[in-house]
DNA sequence: AAATTGTCTATTGTCGACAATCGACAATAA
DNA sequence: TTATTGTCGATTGTCGACAATAGACAATTT
């Protein structure tokens, strides 16, 4: 791994626009125009372009040929789907590699989940999507097949967007911290189905809550 | 959905590499020079360019910033995963959609496994292909995740180019039709866990087999 | 001789301009 | 009124040229 990351002007667009939608400063179903982008940030369309293919082949943005880029603005059944894959994805990983989890590791994760409470109790939302972050990784990280890893880290940019925007309505500090208490018992356990099912229960029902959340925002929208 | 399709330079580009390779004028690691590919097809570099992002993003080429394309050389290891990653996927979309297939359906498929069988015995590899395609297509098409469905269609394209290239060295024509009567007949039981665990050997086989037979062709190209 | 440095070439990164196309609106006809 | 057609502006698709960079090879130094 390099130390120094070489970087064009296509990465800081790209960074740009994803960083625009976590903010709040560009909402989902807008058109990203090239020219705009371009003079905003004083650079030439090319760039811009290339950056809006990568968002597109992220899942960020929706293409339609001859009209333009578009945040995507996900269905509440897609939302759903982008969910329940992961939750399939994830705990197949997680049941995979169940045994590379030292004692260790465990009381990390146990430490994460304490430190995610904390947080939610705090009110530090930038904390709690940190510390979760962290906790999903060290989870995820010693997954062994590169395929179902590179499509792991897509679907989750992809989610990361929505739980940011979502997730303070969503549950309690106290919820936040025992749902993922939930998947250190099943890992701990050691138990190939328990694992999997307590991933996969874990994702459907925040899905299942987005959903509908997206669902009423959206209607608001509408009206 | 539009009776006529509107296409660009880029996807004629898309085309034309994705056939290069499977036609065997191109070959894995080999570098696409966007100059070059623009002079053969008589147009510019810029269409080139977005051709070469939509490739990289479907994982047929890969990419190294300042430096150029290269087509992907998958290395065994990728290549098992990838085949492990489909079977996870397919056996998952064909076991929630187990109750939607009919018994006209089912008739279906056991023909289109007889049709496949009887091409291998004639050794008309296009239609084996063609037939395989059907089939699997008939297999997933009533999938209800659309996020899942997505991911398959682009791993599917991307073993696409491995199996035309190795299958007839790894199967007998008996091999061919008797290994995708098993996931007809799995789905004939309804047995959830018998489906998916049938479709997960039927890819990690093949994707074993496939690794294996990528290492040795490595082994003599380095030699 | 081996390692370092400098130069050169091929290739990608970026640019500004022009052409092609889409969507919206107005004008027209039934 | 409603549907069809024509025009127009905005936006993407494509182009050729120039700048910047990586990799190869030669020159230089130790």
């Amino acid at each position: 791994m390099p130390a120094i990351k070489k970087t064009t002007y296509k990465d800081h667009v790209v960074e740009h626009v994803y960083q625009s939608l976590l903010d709040g400063r560009c909402h989902p179903g807008e058109q990203l125009k090239e020219g705009l982008i371009a003079a905003e940030l004083g650079i030439s369309r090319a760039p811009v372009r290339e950056a809006l293919k990568e968002l597109t082949a992220r899942g960020i943005v929706v293409y339609r040929p001859q009209v333009g880029c578009f945040l995507a603005q996900p269905s509440p059944q897609e939302i759903g789907d982008a969910y329940t894959a992961r939750g399939l994805i994830e705990g197949y990983a997680l049941m995979t590699t169940r045994h590379l989890f030292s004692s260790a590791d465990l009381s990390r994760l146990h430490l994460l989940v304490e430190e995610m409470g904390q947080a939610a109790q705090r009110g530090d939302r930038k904390e709690v999507v940190e510390v979760g972050d962290t906790f999903h990784t060290m989870l995820v990280g010693k997954a062994i097949n590169s395929q179902l890893a590179e499509y792991l880290e897509r679907l989750r940019l992809k989610l990361h967007v929505l739980f940011c925007r979502y997730w303070p309505e969503l549950y309690t500090p106290e919820e936040i911290a025992e749902r993922h208490r939930r998947i250190v018992v099943s890992l701990q356990s050691g138990d190939a189905r328990l694992i999997e099912e307590t991933v996969r229960s874990h994702y459907s029902e925040s899905g299942g809550k987005i959903a509908v959340l997206a669902l009423t925002v959206r209607e608001r929208h509408a009206a």
